[in-house]
DNA sequence: ACTATGACAGACG
DNA sequence: TCGTCTGCCATAG
């Protein structure tokens, strides 16, 4: 893997604002890769950022994964639909304009 | 070198 | 709302 790239990846991650979701597809254009990538990156190291801010297009995660997510996202106010279907996790995607502002500065400020 | 498979996404039927 | 197919990049076999 390279390292860059995934420093540039959990960065993205972080700028994800407490309270809000961003999609792997958000990130990826973000970060300028594609989606798997980011989807790669976050298996191997995702557990060292707030991961649980980050979900699939459709607001779903794995199942191992989803009940940790659960947790924190009563923490952070961010309310979902149980059973998968309709889950309202979508409600909660940052405004990737937004996002990219902080994600700038916070590349620019790691170099 | 080639194929299959992922914490994936988007288009299409 | 489901399958299927294609694009994506890296890794494993």
């Amino acid at each position: 893997m390279d390292e860059q790239l995934v420093e540039r990846v959990l960065r993205a991650v972080e700028q994800i604002p407490r309270g809000r979701v961003a999609s792997y597809g958000d990130l990826a254009e973000l970060v300028g890769v594609g989606p798997r990538l980011v989807g790669r990156v976050m298996s191997l190291y995702g557990s060292n950022v707030t991961w649980w801010r980050v979900t699939s297009a459709s607001g779903d995660l794995p199942l191992a994964l989803a009940d940790e997510a659960r947790a924190r996202w009563a923490d952070e106010g961010i309310t979902w639909k149980p059973n998968g279907r309709g889950c309202r996790i979508r409600d909660h995607r940052v405004d990737l304009t937004r996002l990219a502002d902080d994600y700038e500065r916070a590349v620019r400020d790691l170099g």
